[in-house]
DNA sequence: AAAATAATGATATTAATTTTCAATTTCCTT
DNA sequence: AAGGAAATTGAAAATTAATATCATTATTTT
């Protein structure tokens, strides 16, 4: 199974407060509670953890989620809409309807490799991706 | 070779008054003036556009960007740092250096298809498509 | 040329995020 | 365990990118 957030923020020396062990848990479970295609923002995340913790501030979030993004926990995505959105650093890609905004997540094998040849054949190590395909359902 | 913005502009029946046109034309150069790896956000274009002439406002860079990338002759990108920034439309992918920010450009017909593929397999036809990669650069 | 429509410049507004700062909590050092 | 340094937090102010407003100017249409 996948490491947890704490887990994580040990390895890499991120120190866990109660807010932020709150925000942790709340980000774990957001796909298991809201679905696969689940992408909070800072205000929905902010939300979630109110209901925990009202005394939590947004300004605590908006730090926490940077705090784990640097620490290659959380991935931060912008999509196409202003606000940045986040979910756990996993190695998937995105299919966005652009009819209605759901979000498909996939993981293919094939285009990680070819992806790592590109980066390779330009003389760099491949550290991070991002893949965003767009679409229209067909009928 | 490639069409120019104002042909794109006429198939798209987007009308070319003179800003617009210097706008485009400001746009149109940046990648001969300034290398391949130029991506200008709004505050850079307002720059280049105010030497060319200083009366334009940057309320009409902000509106003619937008118009330009709805009537998809420009790319807007998000890359890591807040601001968005722009290069004519293309089929062409990034390469970012987290070190130094450099960005490469480049285009690879396998991973295009192997996209078009996996929209397919989820039953989407492919309108648009973003692929960044993130490396270090090996010695 | 007059009326209608669209585009522009200057400025105000909005929305997301970051920063500030005083109060609290945690961490060391003895 | 106590005291002081350092880090974290909440609340609110500040900043920043982008959009909206509105009076003026330019362009079409008739």
């Amino acid at each position: 199974m996948l490491e947890t957030i704490e887990e994580k923020c040990q390895k890499n020396g991120v120190k866990l407060t109660d807010q932020r062990r709150i925000i942790a848990r709340v980000i774990s479970e957001s796909k298991k509670t809201y679905g696969e295609s689940d992408h909070p923002d800072v205000d929905e995340l902010y939300n979630r953890v109110s209901q925990i913790d009202s005394k939590i501030s947004i300004a605590t979030v908006y730090r926490t989620v940077k705090l784990f993004e640097e620490a290659g926990i959380l991935t931060k995505h912008d999509f196409k809409s202003g606000k940045a959105r986040y979910e756990l650093n996993d190695d998937h890609n995105h299919l966005i309807d652009i009819k209605t905004g759901e979000i498909i997540e996939f993981v293919d094998q094939e285009i990680e490799e070819l992806q790592k040849k590109i980066a390779d054949k330009y003389g760099y190590k491949l550290v991070d991706h991002k893949l965003e395909l767009y679409g229209i359902k067909k009928k």
